[in-house]
DNA sequence: TGCATATATTATTATATTATTATATAAGCG
DNA sequence: CGCTTATATAATAATATAATAATATATGCA
């Protein structure tokens, strides 16, 4: 059972757009750090310190091709939560049915008083 | 298609401890801020605050009870989300199967020269 | 061996997030 | 109406995150 801690830890470091955009495309395969430089607008130091840190928090790894740094997804909880992201929800969440304006229902909380 | 900018910016809302808690327990229900503080340990101030976040971003919402503001769950995202982040992974994503040092497959990357 | 390429690291600065403290609002009750 | 309860807002201070600029490392090739 992960603590609420990690998950939030798993999420923040994800949410960031330009990691996001390299999880994205490490979804569809393996890529050098030059591939990113041509589809990421970011700078070189950058894109490899946002590498730096998904692989830090085993997110991704790499392998060495020659001088070329090959990453590739390793977390499989990464596919996931994109796909998620990426699903268009039409509608909200039903609306509770114990609304006490309505006198329908009970309201579950434990309330002091 | 929602952007990368938008994608960061749910998951940055979601994560963070007390963010996560104040979901997870309003997906079992509708809960009123003191219920919040019985279980969360955190001030009211910022319970409140958290709240309020959650809610100017579309998370979550209320109705009044009196005095009580009971809040629910609106944005149907955050159960998957929250789910995933439940789930327990056993293996890595498998290896990619084009590894140059192996010289099987080819390397997908568009590169230079 | 020395140069060019590919990528990483470090330091710095700018900005955002967080918790805390103090104060405010708003509703019901006596 | 004034008090109490429930909750929010605002100001502040502490901390974390992010981008930038400069520099370093490491590999292959001539």
């Amino acid at each position: 059972m992960r603590s609420r801690i990690k998950k939030a830890e798993i999420l923040k470091i994800i949410a960031h757009p330009v990691r996001i955009q390299i999880l994205e495309e490490l979804e569809k395969g393996v890529k050098c750090v030059s591939d990113f430089e041509e589809s990421i607008e970011a700078s070189q130091p950058n894109v490899s310190q946002h590498l730096g840190l998904l692989r830090r928090c085993g997110f991704i790894d790499y392998y060495m091709d020659g001088r070329l740094r090959c990453y590739f997804l390793v977390d499989p909880m990464v596919p996931d939560l994109l796909k998620i992201l990426r699903k268009e929800y039409k509608d909200s969440l039903p609306a509770p049915a114990c609304c006490p304006v309505t006198k329908k229902g009970t309201y579950p909380g434990n309330r002091r008083r």
